[in-house]
DNA sequence: TCATATAGGGATAAATTGATCCCCTATTGC
DNA sequence: GCAATAGGGGATCAATTTATCCCTATATGA
């Protein structure tokens, strides 16, 4: 497992909020999981460009963290369920937030992003 | 530059969200910049775990997302200023909600971050 | 003359994150 | 026996992000 070198930022709540949500797919996750996607072959299907590897690092993060549990039904083949803690609860409004603005901005920000390289790299030749 | 070799997943609005604030440092930009702290060095020095170089990285993204504009003003020693642009303005609350809910669970959140390493993971030689 | 302040950037190294590949478990059904 | 199913993990590589180091410029003040 990969092992830290150095020390987080812990100074301000933004410091402390970014150490739990950092993590290409961690929002997502939450997300679906409060959604009822809760086994991971669901949250695969629903999230088709993280690998299933990289899920379960993210998934183990989170429970790490106490946002989410992870219930093991010892059955064949194995059947696992995600849900969200009481304090990962707490997260959806904050998420839903996130997922306004961007949806009220989505042109604007697709616009934004697809404009690279910027206008002072544009090779006119192409 | 560095430049980016894969096309990032644009599918939902958090997709694009996440590309305009990945990046360790720019919430906190946008905020303070949003509190008035708008010159370079005066957000360095509320920024002190940033270098001054990864700070400049992070505004030229901000300002390439149109989300702050940098005004140059033509004097020796030079002075910058940013500001939020109308754009960048709407996701101050955003951040707000961030921040707050951050603030609330603060002490939780430093508890879960820093029982690192998790449970499993003890070594009982210590 | 030299340090300070102010803003910036190139080159490069280090750290972190994400992706790929291949392997394991056990049962059911063909 | 072999494939499919469902969940998982080690090793390793690639991509990305952040940090470090050192350089530019000009004016002011000691």
């Amino acid at each position: 497992m990969y092992e830290r070198k150095t020390t987080p930022n812990l100074n301000c709540g933004l410091d402390l909020i970014g150490e739990v949500l950092y993590g290409k797919w961690k929002i997502r996750l939450l997300w679906f999981i409060d959604q009822g996607y809760q086994r991971p072959s669901e949250l695969q299907r629903k999230i088709p460009d993280a690998s299933r590897r990289v899920l379960n690092i993210q998934l183990k993060e989170l429970e790490d963290h106490e946002l989410v549990t992870r219930k093991i039904y010892p059955v064949v083949p194995p059947k696992v369920e995600y849900s969200l803690t009481d304090f990962g609860k707490t997260l959806i409004p904050v998420i839903a937030t996130l997922g306004q603005w961007s949806d009220e901005h989505e042109e604007r920000l697709r616009e934004v992003i697809l404009k690279q390289p910027v206008s002072s790299d544009i090779d006119v030749r192409n």
